[in-house]
RNA sequence: GGGCGGUUAGCUCAGCGGUAGAGCAUCUCGUUUACACCGAGAGGGUCGGCGGUUCGAAACCGUCACCGCCCA
């Protein structure tokens, strides 16, 4: 016997084993489907190895598992790919962190070392999101889990460099990056956080050159910058500079002459028309310099303070620290024109937000990625992917198109070690300018030749081809050694990684196993859907579209799914800081993973946003609950899974209903499902279950239970035990873990069942009859109950009083329906006695019901005032419609213009208001 | 500044050419042996404003307002 309610907590984790243990999550396809079962492929997008779960994995993972589920369940060869990536700065934070706590800095340690900590790291606590996505019931193959860092993903990373190196694609250069001071390395465009911030636009005076008193004003946010001015530039077409172009200023503090140039960046409307140009710290400006050959001047440390290339009294000074100082400075000399307070955006860097960024320049390694781009876009446009919703192949194409090379280098340790190896460049007489033997790190770049290679010793042979001479790994240029014949030439690694999302852009082809041709990259790639939130377009998508397109000439999955953003309770977006985080396993402990999860799905409609807290929760917590004691009441009457059940056959009127429900609601939430609209199969679901299998079928099949016809109660026992297995498996997407136990425990005086729900079959009721006579019947049934109902309720009619009931003009089909359900009516609507002969007594309260009217004849219980007033409301409304109808019908534009089937159905709904107005009529007649 | 969303019942949202829907909340009634995490009933909206298209607009187009996000 089922408890009064539902225990998740109790039974989550042991059907999880159970699903784990039955192998029902490995990739392929369950017992019983068909040999030919075409593939479904859905990877993971991988959380964070230091990422915890938040309400955002939640739903990402709900939809994913849902349609996994489902796909499952309807034979498909399916394959969820689970996985993590190693979030080279995050985790390196962590581990320094860890490390600074006991007294210990990367810094003290070697490469190899400080690697082997973080892969210690990683086995103690990283990786926690996995184990809190099995509370959330995600069922991924985890025989397959990979990680970025491992080795074949790593294999495929070094592969996919050389390749894009000998393309071409692949380069190095020096130019402004986005620079992290405390990090010190350098981080993406898409990595920079933009946060307004109040602020200051400080004007200052510059003054000409052998024009005393005489200044030119530009304005800047960043005024110790100012330093590395290396231009003033105004507008070409500026009237009020024109003399000036080709003069110089004497730059503030750094007393360096520099040029006043002509130059369109310069806005004649903002400001003062005139801005100063630092090449070396100011991407705009950098640009500016380009164009005019000015020198670009470095002013910054890579830990932000100011370095050798400013006045004495500035170095070493922290950049904040030094623009107080300037200021102050500047001030003194009454340069400071005026101060004006503004809000503008500051990059920050995207992890702590604590940092503010700084362009910075610097030499890294970029990708070209325009001729990748390209093919993207086109694979979009000719539908070879879709998104959906929609409106996100705008955004998509909008950064496509709008594309920069990639900056793929970081400055740090933990990540894929770039597969460049360095030696001292040879001039075309094969001379070397270098006195060593000595470290060469110092060398600029241009005195290395590079040697990129997937593994050392290929770059060795590499290298000893270019020589002619026995190489080895060291960062002395040469040595001699007698031995090996004089000469031996060194080669050092290139100490950077690459961007962690260089990794993660192969996903979807290297965790199937690429290089290698494995039978999964065969069958699984192209993927089917790639399920993500949008903020992962650029990052993600745009660039896992890009690579598979490259490598493996197919898109890497035809949809792609972008769900909405969870917000708290309130709209607001969750934040640490903020303090409005909801935090998805206390949800979990709280109300149990299935209401969780239906939760996000009914939430997950079609627009940008869903708000998410413990009270929507609770309502799908208590629709678990009612689910359950639907399960509960099934069981008390006996009705057990009959597996000669042949619901094409029922004869009943009402198990003939409740199969054609049940038939219409698989196709709604098979058909949203497929669509991908996870909110309507939700929804669907929920309204099947609730207002029509408990709040009347159950109700239905109470007087047949307490019946003496046993035929009757054998089939409809069958028939609910049909249904509600029906359910559960429709359900079970949503909510697996209530639906799997609930198809252990019915089964439980009837044998076990085949296989775990997981791995049933979906239902495919299509070749079930529509039985229009048993739907049209049942709905009178339920008009009529809701009818009496509704009378009873507003004439105060006590629970307890039995009350009778008059079909008067009843024809012989209602009379027959009558007859039929006359024991179904009467409990629901609590009858003492229903007919459809006999006078009309008086005081009765009536309303109209198809052709018939139904008295109710209340006697002094009745008050008529009340009554009439009842019915002349009902009346009044029944004739403005037939007012509105007529028109309608009067105009000759509708009648003229309108659809044919729009026109019947109007002069058919006139129709209908018209009898029922008579009808009222006559029942106010009869009030007297 | 450019782009994309949103504005529908007190709240959260669905509907996206043919007479306004759901859940929650509210009010009334209810200890009928599945369920009070429940049942029955009820009230509540000129679908942001203004124009236009149409026989007909919450829905399509334009415009404005406000809110939000993304990119500069």
């Amino acid at each position: 016997m089922l408890d009064k309610t539902f225990s998740p907590a109790a039974v989550e984790g042991r059907i999880y084993a159970e699903w784990e243990a039955s192998g029902a999550f490995r990739a392929g396809r369950r017992p019983g489907a068909d040999a030919g079962a075409e593939p479904f492929c859905i990877v993971i997008p991988p959380p964070n190895v230091t990422g915890r779960l938040h309400i955002g994995h939640a739903l990402n993972n709900t939809l994913q598992d849902a349609l996994t589920r489902f796909e499952r369940m309807r034979g498909k060869d399916v394959l969820w790919q689970p996985g993590m990536d190693h979030a080279g700065i995050a985790t390196q934070l962590v581990v320094e962190r860890q490390l600074a706590e006991k007294q210990q800095s990367r810094r003290d340690m070697t490469r190899e070392q400080f690697v082997e900590k973080v892969w210690e790291w990683k086995a103690e606590s990283g990786g926690a999101i996995t184990q809190q996505l099995r509370r959330l019931g995600a069922s991924c193959d985890w025989s397959r889990e990979r990680f970025t860092m491992d080795e074949g993903l790593s294999r495929a990373v070094l592969k996919v460099f050389v390749e894009l190196h000998k393309q071409g694609l692949i380069y190095k250069d020096k130019r402004l990056v986005n620079w992290d001071p405390r990090l010190q390395t350098a981080v993406s465009d898409l990595e920079v956080e933009s946060i307004e911030l109040k602020g200051h636009l400080w004007h200052l005076k510059y003054p000409i050159e052998n024009e005393p008193g005489r200044f030119i004003v530009v304005a800047t946010t960043r005024p110790e910058t100012m330093l590395g001015d290396t231009a003033v530039a105004v507008h070409p077409d500026d009237e009020r500079y024109k003399d000036l172009v080709g003069k110089r200023v004497i730059l503030p503090l750094a007393s360096r002459p520099i040029p006043i140039i002509a130059d369109e960046h310069s806005d004649p409307e903002k400001g003062t028309g005139a801005v100063k140009i630092t090449p070396g710290h100011d991407f705009n400006d950098f640009e500016v310099g380009k164009r005019h050959n000015l020198p670009i001047l470095n002013i910054l440390n890579k830990d932000a303070t100011l370095n050798d290339s400013v006045p004495q009294a500035y170095r070493g000074l922290d950049r904040f620290k030094a623009r107080e100082q300037i200021l102050a400075d500047l001030e003194a000399l009454e340069l400071v024109d005026k101060i004006e307070p503004i809000t503008h955006a500051v990059p920050h860097d995207e992890k702590t937000k604590t940092v503010v960024l700084e362009p910075y320049l610097t030499e890294q390694w970029y990708f070209d990625v325009k001729p990748l781009a390209e093919k993207a876009l086109k694979a979009v446009e000719d539908g070879r992917t879709r998104f959906v919703p929609e409106n996100w192949t705008n955004v998509y194409f909008h950064w496509l198109k709008n594309i920069q090379p990639w900056c793929i280098s970081r400055q740090l340790w933990w990540g894929h070690q770039i597969p460049v190896w360095y030696g001292l460049k040879m001039d075309e007489n094969r001379h070397i300018d270098f006195a060593g033997p000595s470290s060469v790190r110092a060398l600029s770049s241009e005195s290395f030749e590079a040697f990129v290679a997937e593994t050392e010793e290929d770059a060795l042979k590499a290298a000893e081809e270019y020589y002619g001479r026995p190489v080895e790994i060291g960062e002395d240029g040469f040595r001699t050694d007698a031995q090996r014949g004089g000469l031996v030439f060194q080669i050092f690694r290139d100490e950077d990684v690459l961007d962690t999302w260089f990794s993660s852009a192969l996903w979807p082809f290297s965790t199937l196993g690429w290089p290698d041709e494995t039978p999964e990259l065969k069958r699984y790639y192209p993927t089917s859907v790639l399920i993500t939130g949008f903020d992962i377009i650029f990052f993600w998508v745009a660039r896992m579209m890009m690579m598979g397109l490259h490598f493996m000439d197919e898109v890497p999955f035809h949809t792609v799914f972008i769900h909405t953003r969870v917000l708290d309770e309130k709209g607001v977006k969750m934040s640490k800081t903020k303090g409005n985080v909801v935090d998805p396993l206390d949800l979990i402990d709280q109300y149990g993973a299935d209401a969780l999860r239906f939760t996000l799905a009914l939430a997950a409609g079609q627009g940008r946003d869903m708000r998410i807290g413990p009270s929507r929760v609770e309502v799908n917590r208590n629709f678990a609950t009612k689910l359950w004691n639907a399960a509960r009441f099934c069981e008390m009457n006996e009705c057990v899974t009959k597996a000669d059940f042949d619901p094409a056959t029922v004869s009943l009127t009402l198990n003939k209903w409740i199969v054609g429900e049940t038939r219409a609601a698989a196709a709604d939430v098979t058909g949203a499902l497929e669509a991908l609209r996870f909110n309507e199969a939700a929804g669907a679901a929920y309204h099947f279950v609730w207002d029509v299998f408990c709040d009347w079928y159950l109700e239905f099949a109470k007087p047949v239970f307490n019946g003496s016809d046993e035929a009757a109660k054998a089939e409809t026992r069958a028939a609910a035990a049909w249904v509600r297995d029906q359910i559960l498996t429709l359900l079970h997407p949503f909510m697996p873990f209530i639906t799997e136990e609930l198809w252990a425990r019915t089964a439980e005086h009837a044998g076990p069942r085949e296989h775990l729900l997981i791995q049933s079959a979906w239902p495919s009721l299509w070749s079930l009859p529509e039985d229009k006579a048993a739907h049209d019947e049942m709905q009178w049934v339920i008009d009529l109950v809701s009818g009496i109902r509704s009378i009873r309720s507003e004439m105060n009619v006590p629970p307890s009083a039995k009350i009778q009931l008059v079909l008067k003009d009843a024809n012989a089909e209602t009379a027959r329906r009558l007859q039929t359900h006359r024991d179904v009516i009467a409990t629901l609507a609590r009858l003492a006695d229903a007919r459809t002969d006999g006078a009309l007594p008086q005081g009765s309260a009536q309303f109209v019901i198809g052709e018939a009217v139904a008295a109710l004849p209340l006697g002094d219980v009745i008050d008529f005032a009340k009554e009439r007033a009842r019915l002349e409301k009902e009346l009044k409304k029944a004739n403005d419609e037939i007012a509105r109808f007529d028109a309608k019908l009067a105009n000759e534009q509708f009648v003229s213009r309108a659809p044919e089937e729009v026109l019947a159905e109007q002069r058919e709904k006139r129709a209908d208001a018209a009898a029922l107005a008579a009808r009222l009529s006559e029942a106010i007649k009869h009030l007297g």
